[in-house]
RNA sequence: GGGCGGUUAGCUCAAUUGGAAGAGCAUUCGGUUUACACCCGAAAGGUCAUAGGUUCGAGCCCUAUACCGCCCA
């Protein structure tokens, strides 16, 4: 037993030595063999590319709370830890990084880039994972994975093939979301919608055969009217209904255009008449193919006029634009522009324009698979926690749109498809083809394309665990407990991980998902880059201790709720180490070799002082709370009810009683420090182990200690009431002596009125804990009080009592003090009365809320009563 | 346009099923009591956004309004 430990609290150098011991030890790895129940959870992988930011550090933190306590609850924990290979992220990065040497990934072809790629993971990947341990996650590494491992490689292939075979994925010519920088199509979720202050122009389309008449077409895209294959208006719409069968003729261009009527043209947008152009819009695709327009594709995928542009071909759209507008312009046939606000896709990763493009892409045809996943939320076998998201996923689920899964990038899963060069069959297969199946001409080659990121995360709760194999994880880990991660990827990654299990698995592949919020700086804004409000969570982890910045998080955190990060905030929960140190400074003075902790059993033998009784009653008690809270998510309210009880109870009342007598005291104390730490454990790992190994303790490591839980036989209302009323005491004193500003040094005596026998020996046998906590010198316990004028009264617990200020009273003052406090009790007391006196309260209301009422309406009554006493003396 | 949140002490946020409005920080006052001044003690501070409604009883349930935020189209 160490006998004392550092004056003040390193956090950094203590937070350092833990985190090898416990991994080396094995602590976190979970068991596929074992009888006991599991409890499982896959972290969500960041990305490869990607280090640790407060979103991270928030999530992990969730995570690691959740899975400790169950750890040492008994579960068969596992959480699983990974990364994701991060499609377009990656890819960006080592293109920038062959930039820098003037080189593109097409000089080097596509294996030795691939090649590139995997060095710089090597390399530079995965820091994020190094940094998780920092903050003290107890994942299991041995499991650890990496989406882009042969391993889940193979589930992906199984997966892809299996949904091609049930006809749930095809390949067709549709328009997709396209980045023109990153040179790939997009789902339509990794397009951003920003709100740009923008133009509506007016631009007049001439009839064709009705001399100089036209009609006014409004946009926000002229330079896409070079693939405009119609005008449109609404079949309702009476100004244009005459132009049924008739044509305009598109400015620049020549071409005839005829009018067709759609419902969804808006009568209320610009003059009624829209131009139609089905290669360039998602509405006007859709409308084309309703009315069999052609496509006419007038950019291409660098975001240039085609050969289909005339004279436009070869420009930029955005120089195609002012150039358009400036022809028009000349040939008089723009009307006028006005000032619009409207949203502009960007492309999520790099924030360029996206350009909707018919292109020849693989999708997969998501509505069955929706349904499914809809119904496991409705039907509740899988929860949102907070309930209310499940609101969103039903929304997006409802209006899901075929996913468009092909990306023209390398770095990815590719497409297990292969085109023959004779006949033009489409081989999809799970193994590598060396010639065509049909004509057995070994002229084929594989799809270019791979697979959006996404579609392999979407795996993650059973590829890691080796799905397509039955193996002993997989029917060990499967189906999760667990999900925990932020509301900006239940559409990427929550709703496609339901949708791929139930498909796969044939079960949901976890019970719960928590929704974090987000972590925000001190004035609530988001953190980005660009606003240079970032938080790194290393750097604040090094100045105030990891385990504060958990604790904060977690006690800040509750479900859903946005935190915001400020350093008031972390201030106070280093104080919360700092206090929880100094509070084992203390406790190690009374310890020395020969103690060992002591069983409850044994605790309960022996003939416990008051306080010890009180402070192990309190202690069944907040480990009750922080339980059930724990369980429920409430990770705020554990926190909160644990911090409460080691500092305000523990700590001001516990420790400071328990100096008059350590020794007598010396079991209890070890016994409820120790359960106190495991209690804490969880939310601070690090100072916990610390602490924990250099006080008494069994098992080799707090990670593995058994969980406190409820234990009924703690429980002792007697001793609760009756410290209660001592504290009562101090504390009234405390105030009478602050009021009256009795020097902090002077000793008073205390006279407190009962005819109760073992109320009176319970005070005379507690009085030096008021004698040390309210400096009182002398404690006299009488049936009745005296009378004495020179004395300032009041009540606590049910008790009057006085404290004689001899010559130090002002009576006008004494006498303005108790009117206020009666003043205060009759408030109460005609509140009260109002209510009791209220027949359809007493009759309407529940028996036991009623007499709770009386019961407090008597204690102020008699409150009143010997307030009005003292005054009586006074007067 | 559709959906979801939020509005409680000066600030940041709690309040389990409708049953006594709380904490931390900040503020004021008093304290170098041998664990801790990153501390101890005391105090002050609230029309729970607004207007109606349901109920014996509403911060909580219902309806509208205002402002703020997010998501989807």
């Amino acid at each position: 037993m160490k006998a004392e430990i550092s004056k003040t609290y390193d956090a950094k150098e203590v937070e350092s030595r833990w985190y090898g011991f416990w991994e080396s030890k094995g602590f976190f790895k979970a068991d596929a063999k074992s009888s006991r129940p599991p409890f499982v959870i896959v972290m969500p992988p960041p990305n490869v590319t990607g280090s640790l930011h407060m979103g991270h550090m928030l999530n992990n933190t969730v995570h690691d709370v959740i899975v400790r306590r169950k750890r040492m609850l008994g579960f068969n924990t596992l959480w699983l830890p990974g990364m994701d290979h991060a499609g377009i992220a990656t890819q960006n990065v080592v293109e920038r990084e062959l930039k820098k040497q003037g080189i593109s990934r097409h000089d080097l072809g596509r294996e030795k880039f691939l090649e590139r790629v995997w060095e710089w993971k090597r390399e530079y990947g995965g820091i994020i994972l190094k940094q998780i341990r920092r903050i003290g996650a107890s994942c299991d590494w041995s499991r650890e994975r990496f989406t882009f491992d042969d391993g889940l490689s193979r589930a992906v292939r199984e997966v892809f093939v299996r949904l091609y075979e049930e006809g749930l994925i095809y390949r067709g010519k549709r328009l997709i979301n396209w980045c023109p920088r990153c040179r790939t199509a997009l789902s339509d979720l990794e397009v951003k919608y920003e709100s740009i202050d923008s133009k509506l122009y007016f631009i007049r389309y001439p009839l064709k055969g009705r001399g100089g008449a036209f009609v006014e077409v409004a946009t926000t895209r002229p330079e896409t009217l070079l693939g405009d294959t119609a005008v449109a208006v609404n079949p309702e719409d009476e100004r244009y209904a005459k132009f049924n069968g008739e044509f305009v003729v598109l400015p620049l261009m020549g071409r005839d255009l005829p009018f067709i009527f759609d419902d969804v043209v808006d009568l209320q947008f610009g003059t009624g008449v829209v131009k139609v152009t089905p290669a360039h819009d998602p509405a006007d695709f859709e409308m084309g193919q309703r009315h069999g327009l052609p496509q006419i594709s007038v950019i291409d995928e660098d975001g240039r006029i085609t050969p289909e542009g005339g004279t436009y071909h070869g420009l930029d759209r955005f120089e195609a634009r002012k150039r358009v507008l400036a022809d028009l312009e000349t040939q008089q046939l723009l009307s006028k522009t006005e000032s619009l606000m409207h949203n502009v896709g960007h492309c999520q990763r790099c924030s360029t324009v996206v350009e909707p493009l018919l292109s020849t892409q693989w999708f997969v045809h998501i509505k069955p698979l929706a349904d499914e996943a809809l119904a496991a939320v409705e039907q509740g076998r899988t929860n949102f926690v907070p309930p209310n998201w499940s609101n969103t996923y039903f929304q997006w689920m409802r209006n899901i749109r075929d996913w468009c899964i092909s990306r023209q990038l390398w770095w990815g899963h590719r497409i297990p498809a292969w085109y023959c060069g004779a006949c033009s069959e489409m081989t999809v297969s799970r193994t590598d083809p060396d010639r065509c199946p049909k004509c057995a001409s070994a002229n084929i080659r594989q799809d270019e394309d791979v697979l959006d990121t996404w579609f392999s995360s979407g795996l993650w709760p059973f590829s890691t665990l080796g799905w397509p194999d039955q193996t002993d994880d997989l029917k060990a880990f499967y189906p999760g407990t667990l999900l925990v991660t932020a509301y900006d990827i239940i559409f990427f990654w929550v709703a496609r991980m339901m949708m791929f299990g139930l498909k796969f698995m044939n079960e949901v592949p976890f019970k719960d998902v928590y929704i974090t919020g987000m972590v925000r700086d001190a004035e609530r804004q988001k953190m980005s880059k660009s606003k240079g409000n970032v938080v790194d969570p290393l750097e604040i982890c090094d100045q105030y201790g990891t385990d504060a910045v958990r604790f904060g998080l977690v006690r800040m955190g509750a479900p859903g709720t946005d935190i915001s990060l400020s350093e008031d905030m972390l201030d106070g929960y280093r104080a919360f180490s700092t206090k929880i140190w100094n509070a084992a400074r203390l406790i190690f003075r009374y310890v020395d070799e020969s103690d060992r902790l002591p069983s409850l059993a044994e605790l309960k033998q022996s003939d416990l002082p008051l306080v010890d009784r009180w402070i192990l009653s309190r202690l069944a008690r907040v480990t009750d709370e922080v339980n059930r809270s724990v369980e429920n998510y409430n990770l705020h309210e554990g926190s909160r009810q644990i911090y409460r009880f080691f500092w305000h109870e523990f700590c001001d009342w516990y420790l400071e009683m328990v100096k008059l007598h350590p020794e007598r005291s010396k079991p209890t104390l070890l016994y409820v420090f120790e359960s106190a730490l495991r209690l804490l454990h969880p939310f601070m790992p690090f100072i916990t182990e610390e602490l924990w190994q250099n006080v008494p303790h069994k098992g080799e490591s707090i990670v593995i200690a058994p969980y406190p839980e409820f234990n009924a036989e703690m429980v002792d209302a007697r001793a609760e009431s009756h410290t209660e009323l001592i504290q009562d005491i101090v504390a009234r004193v405390r105030n009478i002596r602050s009021e009256k500003n009795v020097n902090a040094k002077l000793q008073v005596p205390v006279r407190i009125a009962t005819t109760d026998p073992e109320l009176a020996r319970m005070l005379t046998d507690a009085r030096e804990y008021i004698f040390k906590l309210a400096h009182v010198s002398q404690l006299e316990v009488v049936p009745e009080l005296s009378g004495d004028t020179m004395a300032v009264q009041s009540v606590a617990g049910g008790l009057a009592f006085e404290v004689p200020l001899a010559g130090l009273i002002d009576f006008q003052a004494e006498k303005s003090r108790l009117n206020k406090e009666m003043e205060k009790v009759r408030r109460e007391i005609d509140g009260l009365e109002r209510k009791l006196s209220s027949a359809s309260f007493v009759d309407r209301a529940p028996r036991d809320v009623v007499e709770e009422n009386r019961r407090r309406l008597a204690d102020y009554q008699d409150q009143a009563a010997k307030l009005s006493e003292g005054l009586n003396r006074l007067a």
